[in-house]
RNA sequence: GCGCCGCUAGCUCAACUGGUAGAGCAGCUGACUCUUAAUCAGCGGGUUCGGGGUUCAAGUCCCUGGCGGCGUACCA
């Protein structure tokens, strides 16, 4: 980029007209910066970072030490001579000081009159206090790491939650509760690998691209291999391959990957959204049980205050053990009545009464997990597990040892969510058909979301699989309960969303306009 | 999917029963050598989400499309 001369443009006179204004304004004065020296350098060398200024200021305040430090500016406090700036790293904020005196007109005038609000630039100086007690940088000398062409959204109101989502980097810019979040959400998945690895587990990989789905009952996304000429679809979940691996011998094995599912999206839902799932071999759902009190009580020691959260205003203790509920006597309780023994009119009268949307085709399991959503489920704040399910709603869960009709599995509830959902694994290869089998009706009768025959599974079984525990944790949920968010979007980076419309797009100048108009129309949008 | 609400300056929001669109922040000009949402004085900035309609007149009413929020349904 070279240098023009700039008649109108940094030094006033701009015709201004809304953002290409700004824009164009901004142009001119990165000319004016390109006059003293590179404007988009290759590198800078950081001295230190904010949190290690401050974690040093004692230090470095008594030996006027020099630093180096760089970040995004966020406002100009203009005082006539001098100017005061925040300057913000990923970590946090530091004040600069910029003083005429010390930095020579030339210098001065550039920071004051072309550095703008957004710009990133890298600042050399000596801390001071101010005479309010803040930590400071008094600059030497500063020079522009990148030039904001566009301008920061307003600075004490919150950003629209669309903003925010559509466009994280300037929430992440704007708001360092937000890089915190993040952070927190990476510390979290790290201590989870940790915790999985010191339990003795083996991390693996699995295929996301599969040519059957399992190991969930959910609506795939299906796409196309063009060399292998097929379709494929996206997992729904990693439980049947991780099996083969048991089947294997690989005894301890979890994998940390995404899922996707082609379902409705909310505050609890995402379409691509993280799961960890873990098998152990010679394990039964109970030792899976144990694991996860070892799990949580890490995360609430790690992440928590004292072993307890705050959600939703609930305070909620994650220090094992935690209440065990059976499936069948919390309804009973709900309900007053022992829901196992009515006859199928019965049960679905008395679901109907209880608001269930009773429609033809539903299983009695389903109904019982309807009502158990309903009735049970909004009430489990503190830790609970539930325990042991009817066996429709469970195909690859083994039958329950001592209880006809039910299979061997629990699911974790922590404040109203499912956090976690774990089986005794079914390894009989021939009842492991027949359930298939079931479910294959199922789709017959026009189930979409029943799980498909897998020949190829049902192969490994057949060269035995030792008697297994199984478990998958909600990742997003884990996150959200432990950075107090109430919706998936504000824990994921760039959750979902539709594309925005051309006419909405905000270019800044016709040039770059009539580029976005000469593009690609707006991806096709699923339709149901 | 369905229902309700919303979409106005770069950002956050105003604008009554229809009468030619305003503020704060950001921007521009000027003042100010310890500011903290800096302050003070002045100035500019709009296809009111797109398309169609009703009307002398539409940000406002009607139809239609887009995007979002909330609720609901399915799911983790």
């Amino acid at each position: 980029m070279s240098a023009h001369d700039s008649r109108d443009g940094a030094d006033g006179g701009a015709q201004t007209q809304g953002l290409d204004a700004i824009v164009q304004g901004r142009l001119d004065k990165l000319a004016r910066l390109a006059e003293r020296g590179p404007t988009y350098p290759h590198r800078f060398d950081r001295s230190h970072r904010s949190h290690e200024i401050r974690a040093q200021a004692a230090d470095l305040l008594a030996a006027g030490t020099r630093v180096r430090y760089a970040g995004r500016l966020l406002a100009k406090r203009g005082m006539g001579k001098t100017m005061f700036a925040p300057l913000d790293d990923e970590w946090g904020r530091l004040q600069v000081y910029f003083k005429r005196d010390d930095l020579g007109d030339a210098d001065f005038e550039a920071a004051q009159k072309h550095l703008d609000i957004g710009d990133l630039i890298g600042v050399e100086g000596y801390l001071f206090e101010t005479r309010t007690g803040e930590l400071t940088i008094h600059v030497e000398s500063f020079e522009l790491l990148a030039k904001a062409l566009r301008p920061l959204p307003e600075k004490y109101h919150d950003m629209s939650v669309e903003l925010k989502s559509r466009r994280r980097y300037l929430d992440l810019a704007m708001n360092l509760e937000t890089r915190q979040r993040f952070r927190l959400r990476s510390a979290l998945i790290r201590e989870l690998r940790a915790f999985m690895d010191a339990e003795g587990f083996l991390e693996v990989e699995t295929p996301a691209l599969q040519p059957l789905y399992g190991g969930a009952t959910a609506r795939p996304f299906v796409t196309r291999h063009n060399a292998l000429d097929m379709e494929l679809y996206l997992r729904i979940a990693d439980e049947l391959y991780l099996k083969r691996c048991i089947v294997g011998g690989l005894d301890r094995v979890y994998e940390l990957a995404k899922d996707f599912r082609n379902e409705g999206m909310d505050r609890t839902h995402n379409p691509e959204f993280t799961m960890l799932e873990a098998y152990a071999a010679y394990w039964d759902y109970h030792d899976m049980l144990d694991l996860t009190e070892r799990l949580l009580r890490t995360l609430g020691e790690r992440f928590g205050a004292g072993g307890t959260i705050t959600y939703g205003g609930h305070e909620v203790d994650l220090t094992p053990p935690f209440r065990r509920l059976r499936f069948l006597d919390a309804l009973r309780e709900k309900t007053g009545l022992d829901l196992a023994s009515l006859d199928d009119a019965a049960l679905a009268a008395a679901a109907a009464a209880r608001g269930v949307a009773v429609r033809a085709g539903l299983g009695r399991d389903k109904l019982l997990d309807e009502l158990f959503s309903l009735l049970v489920e909004p009430e489990l704040i503190q830790p609970t597990f539930v325990l042991d399910h009817p066996r429709e709603l469970s195909p690859l869960a083994k039958d329950h040892r001592a209880e006809p009709g039910l299979v061997e599995r629990f699911e974790l509830f922590v404040c109203g969510f499912e956090l976690a959902n774990s089986f005794s694994e079914l390894n009989d290869p021939r009842e492991q058909r027949r359930r298939f089998e079931a479910q294959a009706a199922l789709a017959a009768a026009g189930d979409e979301e029943a799980q498909q025959l897998d020949e190829w599974f049902l192969e490994a079984l057949e060269h035995g699989m030792p008697p297994t525990g199984g478990i998958g944790y909600g990742v997003d949920r884990l996150v959200m309960l432990f950075t107090g968010c109430h919706s998936i979007r504000d824990v994921l980076l760039f959750p979902a969303m539709r594309p925005e419309g051309r006419q909405q797009r905000p270019g800044f100048s016709a040039e770059w306009q009539q580029k976005a108009d000469r593009g690609d129309e707006p991806p096709p949008q699923a339709k149901e």
